[in-house]
DNA sequence: CATTTGGTTCAAAAGTAATTGAACCAAACC
DNA sequence: GGTTTGGTTCAATTACTTTTGAACCAAATG
């Protein structure tokens, strides 16, 4: 028999439910411009009960063996899946991370912490290209311009630990009493 | 005099600080997933002084006319430019939103809301399939991990607003209330 | 009312990113 | 030690996005 991909092992298809959380997941993946595959993959992980090995994604989705080697590498990469040992199952088995709390804490800390970061670095340059011109008055209205930026950038910079623990506290009790006390007494 | 483009009524190129400001908002809009074009035409308005026409975008960014239209019809779009109209002068003039606060609470409700609100409607499509469904004991699996998405897209549905505030409040003082105290005694 | 000017539209070109699948490698198996 | 199996890599294809520029339109100008 010849095929142009091997025969897969395991059945093929999502069940409706399972294909439901995909759909999920790869809209998810498309608003964070991610790559459709990647949102497949951590979907159909996500609604499994137990950890899936590599050809299994790959049948069940219907995607390429690159694809899926990409993508749970990728995923892996950021923690949103882990790698799970199957005693004498030569595959590697894989389970998502289904705690939202965890995977929104380190969306924080590993994309956009080092975006802000960088921004840090740009507003110090821009800074020093005023500095160092001679600009007579346009000067001042330039570091007002500037100084815009680095406030704001200051301030995402503290408000990511403070949105990491508001997401820690449980929904039903948490957002009152922010909103009608004074932060400042 | 025959040219491929129009011959720009205006000087072209940006001095060393309005580059600066343009990295920057390249930089950003790169980050954002935005096109280049629609970053460097924030930055060129943000470093500016004053409104700026349609022709001087143009020809100070080195961008085709058609990249100029659509970049400022879409941050006009977004709230985060301004049309200023100047007497005696067909052209229309742009000017930038230059307040910070206000452009991340305008993207905040009009491009990250949405996306929870969607997020909302296909969860209440994962639960009506799982109920649909005959599943047996699976329907208790999948209904965890459902409220699981539930939970978190609600809770940053209601945290959208508290970002909002904390971002108005000034640098210096707002972070550490939060930090120290429980906030529900 | 003919011309110039400011600006939009849109089809084609250029540039990027994602996906595929075949070649390949290494560990496990017989 | 040869073969099978699980998985990775990478070059080529496909798909998508952005940019361009020329055609075009409408308002202002003379």
């Amino acid at each position: 028999m010849e095929k142009t991909q091997d025969e897969p092992s395991v059945s093929a298809g999502l069940d409706p439910v399972e294909a439901a959380f995909v759909r999920f997941f790869v809209q998810m993946a498309t608003t964070l411009n991610l790559p459709r595959s990647v949102g497949e993959i951590f979907g159909f992980l996500f609604a499994s009960d137990e950890p899936r090995p590599f050809d299994e994604v790959v049948a069940r989705l219907g995607i390429s063996k690159g694809s899926a080697s990409h993508g749970l590498k990728f995923l892996a990469g950021i923690g949103a899946i882990s790698l799970v040992y199957v005693p004498r199952d030569r595959r590697t088995f894989y389970k998502a991370e289904t705690s939202m709390r965890k995977l929104f804490s380190s969306a924080l800390n590993e994309s956009v912490r080092p975006h802000l970061e960088g921004n840090a670095r740009l507003v110090e340059s821009i800074e020093e290209t005023i500095s160092s011109g001679d600009l007579g008055d346009k000067a001042e209205h330039y570091r007002n311009r500037n100084s815009a930026l680095r406030n704001w950038n200051d301030k995402a910079l503290v408000l990511l630990p403070v949105l990491d623990k508001l997401f820690s506290l449980s929904a039903s009790h948490f957002p009152f009493k922010l909103f009608s006390s004074d932060p400042e007494p």
